[in-house]
DNA sequence: ATGAAAGCTCAATTGAGCTTGAGATCAAGC
DNA sequence: GCTTGATCTCAAGCTCAATTGAGCTTTCAT
C-alpha cells in the first residue's frame, strides 16, 4: 500500500553508491528499465537496487556491461525476481570468482618460481600462458588482439 | 662480445608477445627507454624483455601503467638490474596477488551468504565494502570518483 | 647495389564506461 | 504560489590503453 515502492533515480543512486549519470547510462544500455511519472521522470522499483548491486559486483569480476546484460536477461520478465531467481544468477558469479582465485593462485606459484630464479621470462616460466582470459579483457583495446595473448606468447 | 646485446623493437615485441605499437607506447609513457641507431631506430637491451614481461604481468594484476612506472622506477638506474633487483620488485607483485586472493575469498564468502538469503543488498551484506580497491580502478573513469566507492557505500 | 621488410613520426581513431554541461522541466515543502 | 532542488534530454568530453594510417627512412640479406 505504501507507494514508496517506486524510487527516484537519485535514491537508487544513493542506495547503491553509484552516480545518477551512471544509472541513466545503464538504462540506455538496457541493463535497467524505468517507469515514468506523468512529468517524464524515472521511477524505479525497489528491486532495482538489487539489480544495480548485481551490476556493480559483476563488473568487479571483470564482466563487461554487455555480458552483464546477458546475465540479467536470464531473470524472469514481467515479475519481480525472487530469491531463487537471484540465487540462480549469482551462482554464475560464484563460479567466476572460483576461476579467478584459481588463476591467481597459479600465477602466484609461477611468480614464486620466478622470484626464486630471477628470470621473469615469459618464455621460460609460462607465467603468461596460464592467465585468466577474462582478466585480460578488462581494460584497454586488447579485444583488438582477439584475446590471443596466450597464443602469441606460445609462438614467441 | 656478441653485439646482439641490442635488440630491435620487433624482436622485443615478438619475445614478449606484445605489439610493436604497444612497445612504442610504453616508451612514450616512460616505462621503457631505448637507445637509438645512427638512423634513428630504437635498440633495446636484452634486459628489457624482462622489463616488458613485468609490465604485462603487473597489468594483469590490475596496475595502471602509471603505477607500473612507479614500480619500475625502483629498479637501479644506470646498471642492468640483476636477479636480486627483480626479486625485490616481484615481491611487491606477490603481495598484491595475495591481497587480491584474500579479497576475492572474502567476496566469495559474502556472496555465498547472499546466495543463501537472496538479498544481494550492499547495505546488508557489505559485499561492497570489502572490495580490493585496485580491482575497481581497472576500467572506466572511476578515478573521477576518487576511488571512493567504498566510502560511498558506507554512507548509503 | 638494391629491394623487401622493418622502422620512424605524428595525428587521428577506437571502445568501454562514464561525466559534464546547457538549457529546460518537474516535484515538493513552505 | 513560489522557490529550490531534483530530473530531464542530448551532445560533447574525458581517461586509459592502445591501434591505425599516411608518408617517409633505415637495415640487411642477396
Amino acid at each position: 500500500m505504501h507507494r514508496t515502492d517506486l524510487i527516484a533515480i537519485g535514491e537508487l543512486a544513493a542506495r547503491t553508491g553509484t552516480a545518477v549519470s551512471a544509472i541513466r547510462f545503464y538504462e540506455a544500455k538496457g541493463l535497467l528499465e524505468a517507469l515514468r511519472t506523468g512529468g517524464g521522470q524515472r521511477r524505479f522499483l525497489r528491486a532495482d537496487i538489487r539489480r544495480v548491486s548485481f551490476i556493480l559486483i559483476a563488473q568487479q569480476m571483470g564482466l563487461s556491461l554487455e555480458e552483464i546484460a546477458c546475465e540479467l536477461a536470464r531473470l524472469p520478465a514481467g515479475r519481480t525476481p525472487n530469491a531463487a531467481d537471484w540465487t540462480r544468477i549469482s551462482t554464475g558469479l560464484r563460479a567466476r570468482i572460483d576461476a579467478r582465485i584459481a588463476a591467481l593462485t597459479k600465477t602466484r606459484e609461477l611468480l614464486d618460481q620466478c622470484i626464486g630464479c630471477g628470470c621473469l621470462s615469459l618464455k621460460k616460466c609460462g607465467l603468461y600462458n596460464s592467465q585468466d582470459k577474462a582478466a585480460q579483457r578488462g581494460a584497454g583495446p586488447r579485444y583488438l588482439l582477439g584475446d590471443r595473448a596466450g597464443e602469441i606468447a606460445e609462438t614467441a
